[in-house]
DNA sequence: CGCTATTTTGAGATGGCTCAAGCTATGTGG
DNA sequence: CCACATAGCTTGAGCCATCTCAAAATAGCG
């Protein structure tokens, strides 16, 4: 057998796996197919017939969707050890989203038959599907509530500070979000416009909140990023500037 | 046995029990332990740990989620044959969200214990779950597009079309939604006001696109309503009153 | 080393929110 | 059965957060 781009020890410990153990995590791995894709790449596209369920394995894939208007937002980003795609597999449904790699990753897929056949011999994936189903249900609906009620800059505080648990390094002034995203992608990331996010950074950067350049971002001060996502502090700190924090 | 508050034939159609058998169905039942509330009471409340998983059996259950600073959303609403509650359960965490009664309801409750028993027992109840929750992370997905992208008219739209579905019932007129709805719940649906909603209404009813009393609604232009929704017409038309369409 | 995509910034427009008042169904007690 | 109380609804006026659009600045890339 040729070497596999992923290491079954690694994805073992994914959500996808709970409870299940290395050799039938290798089992299971050994069912599935391996793509690899570069960035820009696409794995699904959305309306398309889903075909299959993925696990990332490498790299960073971002899901979006398109409105009829032809309006785009990111429903979230997948990092090695994620599931995406199957939602429609498992429901049998158009692909409702896009999944593009942002940079080179690769996934594993197993087609509708083979989950089938999975689900009967190890029935705990189901069981782990379900409860990350339920995560994921859980988590939008909180992005729903925010989205309803809070402002744009709490709204795009809060997106960064999930990149920052996603994606985030430790280097030494702060943590690094390691992906490259644009204004406009982090704007399609939070409801907004790449106008106004590119306001809020320029601000924050200001603040030292944060430090930015063209798609590599630091985050300096996440007590800061955390004050603005929960609006402590009201409107805009009417004499911001050099922050009464000291 | 005393008589049951539901009908096992009723709930046996519903997507929990999707290929099942009535035996099954009338076991798993048997399991559970019946509530019933009356209108404003809660079955589980946001924060508190959850207990149970609940299948609507009679009557309309509103499930509401509150940010810390106190604005509340509707999540959705609940109708017999439906499932909610889970969440928390399948995952052990507190409860994410409030369930309300709209009007007496009851519905059958399952502990986490009980839970796992059936999960054991009837493995596509496990199944059914997983597909019911990415049904519904599909459609939240969906709405948090809409939130993000569509302007406030056409998600009011889009909300009445989305009760028609769920409650709508034939009359001659058009297609009355059969549940006692405020403005104010309105908009926690929408994301928006109740100013914004009640405004709304009141143009739509003179365009004769709805027809409302306090709580009553009734759709009376479908086509119309779909059109709003999607925004055909775009942003106002300019010269609405008797509409050019005629 | 110029080209192009991305980002920044400004200026202006506006949709929807906020708040204040008045209105009206609906239910209640006399 | 009617007058009153009350919760819910409507409407107006003003404001402001955010969007839109235009143009210039910048950073990467080939």
């Amino acid at each position: 057998m040729p070497p596999q781009p992923f290491s079954v020890d690694e994805l073992a410990g994914c959500a996808l796996f709970q409870g299940l153990d290395r050799e039938a995590c290798s089992k299971i791995l050994a069912c599935g197919k391996v793509r690899r894709v570069r960035r820009r790449e696409i794995f699904v596209r959305q309306g398309e017939p889903s075909q299959s369920l993925f696990l990332c394995s490498a790299g960073r894939v971002k899901i979006t969707q398109v409105s009829e208007e032809g309006a785009e937002i990111i429903l979230r980003v997948i990092t090695p050890g994620q599931i995406f795609g199957g939602f429609g597999v498992l429901i049998e449904t158009p692909c409702p989203a896009t999944a593009e790699a942002l940079e080179a990753s690769s996934a594993v897929a197993w087609s509708i038959r083979q989950l089938e056949e999975l689900f009967e011999r190890f029935p705990r994936l189901t069981a782990n599907l379900m409860r990350i189903l339920a995560h994921r249900l859980r988590e939008v609906e909180s992005r729903l509530r925010e989205l309803s009620t809070e402002r744009v800059s709490q709204r795009v505080a809060r997106t960064l500070l999930r990149l920052a648990r996603l994606a985030g390094r430790r280097v030494e002034q702060g943590v690094l979000l390691d992906l490259k995203l644009s204004r406009e992608e982090l704007a399609q990331m939070s409801g907004t416009t790449l106008f106004t996010v590119s306001r809020l950074l320029s601000e924050w950067q200001h603040r030292d909140l944060v430090g930015s350049r063209r798609g590599r971002l630091v985050i300096l001060n996440t007590h800061g990023l955390v004050a603005l996502a929960e609006d402590l502090g009201g409107r805009d700190t009417p004499e911001s500037g050099t922050a009464a924090t000291g």
